[in-house]
RNA sequence: GCCUCUGUAGCUCAGUCGGUAGAGCAGUGGACUGAAAAUCCACGUGUCGUUGGUUCGAUUCCGACCGGAGGCA
């Protein structure tokens, strides 16, 4: 049922991550570093594997890329939902490749879950899109938050009191683990735990030391996302009849740009919106790695000195 | 120039029949194991425009001044 992931590199030769907030320069980065290296690319970011949606998640262009290789870029059909379990498959596959032709794979993206679940030797199961869930759903709608966590206490008393009723999303998977695999969540937690890292990593966060330089670049790029054409964008997806439940759908910029477009409010206000989501997204990203003691945060005063970050990087690499 | 209304948290506003104040939004912190750009949780002290007066006590009442909106000329 789970894909295979048995086949691991040993955690010796490492790859190299560039992470954290959006519009700090990652994908400059991870560009250049890759040129000055010799390194491939490897995307790390939920929403760029989709096609036809380049604008709002802010993909490479082919100048940006500098020329060096870059996977796991638009590799799924937006009406696809993509997931974790999926982007460690076709991460390894592409990593195990890089490494065994002796070249550095960078990992680049602000998805930490799934930075996270493919260095660590994470596996997933029970996979969400099925009846189960949707039945589980149901039963959350129904009977409510706080009936449907009593009775998960009962079968896994830990989880139950690590979740809080509303969070139905973590609920519900709770359920869907036990009851397709037999296996509690908690139980399946501690096993992943267990698992060997898959890969050793030298791990890079930028950001920027006030918070306000980081928003200020978050609006300004959500205006030039405006004018690069994203409402155009968003309306080929619709017309392509991508819906808006879909998890591409989800993506900010999309989700907003899309209720505009349907008449769910202005311009003006989905503009906003973006602008406003993306800092909150950003807020996020930050607060899952502030809680990684293995990260080397790279701080921007002002403008993002890439060239720096660069070499930086490059030599601490060498050092290993 | 006169009249009316108005000035309270970053924003929009509520409120105190006089005992120094509270919502929404924004913001901040946290969580996070097959939706993760998703999802969930927690957190509300600010010269109550300024300045005089009345009062044991004023953001609340009165006066003046300053800013904003509207009306009459």
């Amino acid at each position: 049922m789970s894909d295979k992931a048995d086949k691991r590199a040993p955690p010796q030769p490492g790859l190299i991550v560039i992470t954290g907030p959006t519009a700090t320069g990652k994908t400059a980065l991870g560009a250049l570093l890759a040129k000055s290296i010799g390194g491939e690319v490897v995307s790390a970011d939920s929403m760029q594997v989709y096609e036809h949606m380049d604008i709002g998640t802010a993909k490479p262009s082919k100048a940006e890329m500098l020329g060096i290789t870059h996977h796991l870029l638009s590799i799924v059909p937006p009406w696809e939902d993509y997931s974790v379990a999926r982007y460690i498959s076709d991460a390894t596959e592409c990593i195990d490749d890089i490494l065994s032709r002796n070249i550095v794979p960078i990992l680049v993206g602000g998805t930490g879950l799934y930075i996270d679940s493919l260095l660590s030797g994470r596996e997933f199961l029970a996979r969400g899109d099925t009846p189960l869930r949707r039945s589980l759903e149901e039963e959350y709608d129904d009977t409510g938050g706080e009936a449907m966590l009593r009775r998960l206490s009962e079968i896994d008393s830990g989880r139950a009191q690590r979740l809080h009723a509303n969070d139905k999303k973590r609920i519900v998977r709770a359920f869907e683990v036990y009851e397709a695999t037999g296996k509690t969540i908690s139980q399946h937690d501690l096993e992943t735990q267990a698992l060997p890292p898959r890969y050793s990593a030298l791990k890079a966060a930028l950001t920027f030391s006030d918070r306000g330089v980081l928003y200020a670049r978050i609006d300004k790029r959500v205006d030039a996302m405006v004018s690069e054409g994203l409402e155009q964008e968003v309306r080929s997806l619709l017309g392509m009849g991508v819906k808006p439940s879909t998890t591409a759908m989800q993506a900010i910029g999309y989700k907003e740009m899309a209720s505009a477009i349907l008449g769910e409010c202005s311009m003006g206000e989905a503009v906003e919106k973006i602008k406003m989501e993306s800092r909150r997204y950003a807020k996020r990203q930050l607060s899952w790695l502030r809680r990684d003691q293995s990260v080397n945060w790279i701080i921007f005063e002002k403008a993002p000195d890439i060239e720096g970050a660069a070499r930086r990087l490059a030599e601490e690499y060498e050092k290993k």
